[in-house]
DNA sequence: CTGTTAGCGCTTTCAG
DNA sequence: CTGAAAGCGCTAACAG
C-alpha cells in the first residue's frame, strides 16, 4: 500500500497551507482564483480523494442515511428505493441499505450498526412484531427517523405511507358499484399497521353497504402460491364473487389461479390488487388496483427525513399519500 | 446537542484509561475480566455508541461496500441484493446502495462518491454504454471490485454472472425439441454483455439446428408494454411459433398480449423467459424460464469481493453461475 | 494487565 | 486572502 494522498500533500504540491486547500475543497469564496486553480491542479495531478470519514470526525453530518427495510427482495420496495434515491442523490447523500427480514431483533442490531456508522437519519419500515419501544430506542440514539409504509405507534414519530384505509375503501365501493356482493379480502394477517389499515377499510366499507365483511383470508405473503383457504372457498356452495388482495403480486397469483380453472377475472370474478406495479398494466387481464405510489412515498419520506435532519426538534409529521383506484380489466374495465 | 459520549468518558466512568476501554471494545483477551465488566457497565450506563468513523481514520477498513446498480427499480436486482445481503451481514459489513440509472456519467460520479465514503470495495453492474476505461478508473481509486451480471471487458476484472449463453442455448434447444421452428428473440439491443451473450447463445443454437436466426426484436426494456415489432410479426403471413424473451417480466408481458388475443401460451405459441422470478411459478400459464439465480449471483459476488478485499493482489476471477431451464406450462409443461 | 503517547485526515478558529 | 494550531474519537505501539 503506497502512501495515501492527503489534503496535506495537495497543499504542499500547490505550495499553500492545508487550511487553504481545505477551503478550496468547499468552494469557499475566500480563496483567490489563482490559488484555487493551483490547488485544483495539484489535486488532479496527485489523484487526490477526499476523505469524508476524516471530515465527519469534525463536522456533524456524514452525508449518509440508513434504510431499514423488512424485505429487500420485494419489487414494491424497489420502487420505494427509487423514490428515495431520487431525492437524496440531489442532496449529495448516500443510503446504507439493511434488511431486517421482518425480524425485530435483527432490525435493532442493524439500526445500531447504522448508528455506529454515523448515519444522519433513518428511513424505516418497521418489521412486523416490532415492539413499541422501538421508537424510544431510536430516539435514545439521537437519530432523526421517518417510518414508511408501516408505523409502530398511532401518534409518535414521523410517518409516510399510502392511505390504505381510503384505498381499500375505494376498491370495495368500486366492487359494490359493479354488482359484487360477496367480497373477500385475501392476504396477510393483521401483523402490522399496513395490514390492519387495509382490513379496517375493508370492513368499514362493507359494513356501510350492509354486506358480509368477515371473508378475510390470511395467507403467507412471502409465498405467492399460498392462497390460504381461497381455493376451498371458491369451490364451496356459496363462493365469493370478488376479492380484494393485499397487493398486486398476490392478485396476479389469484388471477393465475382463476385462469387455470377457466374463470376469467373481470368477467366471472372480480379481482383488485394494490400497488399498481408496472406488470399490472400488461398482464391478462390487466389488473384493477389500488395505487399506492411507492415512489411517491419514497420521495416524501426522503424529503421529510432531510428536513428533520436539519430541524431535529420539529414535532412529528404524518403524511398520508392518498390512494386512488386504477381501473382496468380485472374489475370494471373493458375486457377486450 | 449535548456532549457526545466518547470512549474517553467511558474510560473515566470505569476508572481506566481510554486504551484499555478500546481493548474491551474489541474483545481483546488482554483485559482482566473484572475490568472488562466494569467498562461494559460504564458503556451501558452512559449509552455509549461506538464511532466507526473515528476508528476508520486509523484502520484501513470501514466495513462498508458499495453497490452500484443500474436499475434499482427492477425486481431482478432485489433478488441480487438479497443474496449479497445474506453474506455481508455475517461479515459485519454494510452496503451503500447507489443507482447509476444506466447512465455512465452518473455511474462514475457515484463511484467517486462511494470512494470518498471509504468503501472497502465495490459490487458493480456496469451501466450500458460504460466505456472500457471504467475499470482502470476504478483501479486508479485502489478499489477492489467485482462486476455482476454484465462485464465491460472480456478479460479484465472479477466478474460473477449467469451463464447467459448456455442458458439461452438450453431454451432454444428445448423449443426445437418441442417442434418449434420459427423462433424469435424478444427484448433489448446488444448494449451490454448480458444482452450480447443472450443473443450469441440464441444465434449459435439456432444455427446449429439450421434454423432461421435473425428474428431478433429490440424493445425498450424499461417499458414493459413495448413489444417492439412483435405484434406486427405475429400478424404477418408467416408468424413465429415461439419466442425467447430477455427476461421474465417481458415474457409475462408477452403472455398477457397473447392471452388478450385468444392465443394460449404453451399451446398456440411457446414463450420462454429468463430469471425465474417468483411470480413466474404462479402465473397463467406458468412460465418456462431460464434460471439465472440472482440470489446465487449475489452471494458469489459478495463472497468474491470479500475475498478480494482481504487479498487484493489475486488475479481476476470470473464465475459463471451455470443456467438451467425451469420447464413449466408456457413451453413443454402440461397445461392443466 | 494497564496507561502514555502519538497520530489517522480533516475543519475551524484566530492571527497575520 | 493565507497560515498556525488545536482538536474530532479512536487505535497502536511501547512502556510500565
Amino acid at each position: 500500500m503506497k502512501k495515501a494522498i492527503t489534503l496535506n500533500s495537495v497543499a504542499v504540491e500547490a505550495g499553500v497551507s492545508r487550511a487553504t486547500a481545505s477551503l478550496v475543497l468547499r468552494d469557499s469564496p475566500l480563496v483567490s482564483l489563482e490559488t484555487r486553480d493551483r490547488v485544483i491542479c495539484a489535486m488532479d495531478k496527485l489523484g487526490y480523494i477526499y476523505n469524508r470519514g476524516a471530515a465527519n470526525l469534525r463536522g456533524q453530518k456524514t452525508g449518509t442515511i440508513g434504510l431499514v427495510l423488512c424485505d429487500i427482495g420485494s419489487p414494491f420496495y424497489s420502487q420505494l428505493m427509487l423514490g428515495i434515491d431520487e431525492v437524496i442523490v440531489d442532496a449529495n447523500i448516500v443510503a446504507i441499505l439493511v434488511n431486517s427480514a421482518e425480524n425485530p431483533d435483527r432490525q435493532l442490531r442493524q439500526i445500531r450498526r447504522l448508528r455506529e456508522h454515523g448515519v444522519d437519519g433513518l428511513i424505516l419500515c418497521p418489521a412486523a412484531g416490532s415492539s413499541d419501544t422501538l421508537l424510544s430506542e431510536i430516539e435514545r440514539l439521537h437519530l432523526p427517523f421517518v417510518q414508511v409504509l408501516r408505523h409502530v405507534s398511532q401518534r409518535n414519530g414521523n410517518y409516510v405511507g399510502p392511505d390504505y384505509i381510503d384505498g381499500t375503501s375505494l376498491a370495495v365501493t368500486h366492487l359494490v358499484r359493479h354488482g359484487r356482493r360477496k367480497i373477500a379480502f385475501l392476504g396477510g394477517k393483521p401483523v402490522h399497521s399496513a395490514a390492519r389499515e387495509r382490513l379496517d377499510g375493508f370492513r368499514k366499507t362493507l359494513k356501510k353497504h350492509k354486506l358480509k365483511h368477515d371473508l378475510i383470508i390470511p395467507t403467507h405473503l412471502g409465498n405467492l402460491s399460498d392462497l390460504g383457504s381461497f381455493p376451498e372457498l371458491l369451490a364451496s356452495s356459496s363462493p365469493p364473487d370478488a376479492v380484494v388482495c393485499y397487493n398486486d403480486m398476490l392478485a396476479q397469483s389469484v388471477m393465475g389461479y382463476l385462469l387455470a380453472r377457466g374463470k376469467i377475472p373481470g368477467r366471472d370474478f372480480a379481482v383488485i390488487g394494490a400497488d399498481d406495479l408496472p406488470q399490472s398494466a400488461v398482464s391478462f387481464p390487466t389488473l384493477t388496483t389500488i395505487v399506492t405510489d411507492p415512489m411517491g412515498v419514497g420521495r416524501n419520506a426522503a424529503r421529510l427525513l432531510l428536513d428533520r435532519i436539519d430541524n431535529p426538534t420539529t414535532s412529528s409529521t404524518r403524511i398520508l399519500v392518498s390512494g386512488q383506484l386504477m381501473i382496468r380489466q380485472s374489475c370494471g374495465g373493458q375486457l377486450s
